[in-house]
DNA sequence: AACGTTGAAATAGTTC
DNA sequence: GAACTATTTCAACGTT
């Protein structure tokens, strides 16, 4: 029993390595991705906009369409949007339940 | 000297208690707001969206139209706006530099 | 585009509203707070170190905690414990079957 | 509405494609870290404790040389520390002046 | 007053 | 699909 032990304690430290050495690695990619975004806004950039740009992007056309449309049944909920102004797809009057 | 330090350790600790006693009072406010967005999760509401429109109407129109026009300005650049589509208020030709 | 029904509309009014208000009385804690680090400044403390004790005494209670669960994690990885012994403190943990 | 400059849409275009790129680097480490939690678990590991150990090692290096710190921050707190001496070890401490 | 730094809040992802 | 964890984003703070 003494010796499974041991060798499951290896086993162990051996994982908890390479992981610590993987989660290293990844870091420095995070850290060069902060660089490039600093790189981007000291060349004027607008970061937080730019940030945007990636994020959508990795969305599809049709779940940012969703995500907006939410958005602006809240607003006009709210009166926080002109009666016409709500998208330039202005097509599907879908009555709420 | 003695009398000075146990005078103003006294008076470290009291600040330190009225500071963590105010900010426990603003952590059972976080919470408070917590459970309002799980409430209306609970009857339906799109929580993501209901965060939006709170984030939102704390800044004023002006605002929110200079981050909106940033955006297209990028999302064009990258085309990932048709040509017509950016927005309603289409009427602002300002040269870029 | 689609649009909630009048209920629905006051309902959205009502916990954007609430949430407003418990957002305001959050902030207004947070005034607190910093007039109160303002004070401490006021009578000679510095306000940095008082920072960092408030940050160290929040910390140090779970950390302390986590550090001494320590063991019990390692134990449990190795297969030495069974599911339910994990939060047992320390004393225990060898007579868990 | 204003649009970039074409040497801006093109360093735009740059720095979004850098960034893409760095982060799926980084998921793809991403994901080897997953896998090395599988591979763990798949010879008998407990995944969540191993989680834990490598999130416990993480902090305690920095979180131990904190709770180090915590005497010469209160010193400090109570003026009996000049500005200079607050990274010093603590057996400096009182030889500052 | 811009800058980076740090802590809190929000979102995304994973597990059960 | 609910809870938990990890990551990402955002805002405040001190600093220069």
């Amino acid at each position: 029993m003494s010796t499974l032990q041991v060798s499951a304690q290896k086993h162990l430290r051996q994982f908890v390595e390479q992981i610590e050495r993987l989660e290293e690695e990844k870091k420095a990619l995070a850290d060069d991705i902060r660089d490039k975004f600093a790189e981007a806004k000291a060349v004027g950039f607008d970061v937080k906009a730019l940030r945007q740009i990636v994020r959508l992007r990795k969305k599809s056309a049709s779940e940012r369409q969703e995500e907006e449309d939410m958005l602006a049944v809240y607003m006009h909920a709210l009166g926080m949007l002109d009666e016409d102004s709500e998208t330039a797809s202005a097509g599907t009057l879908v009555a709420a339940e």
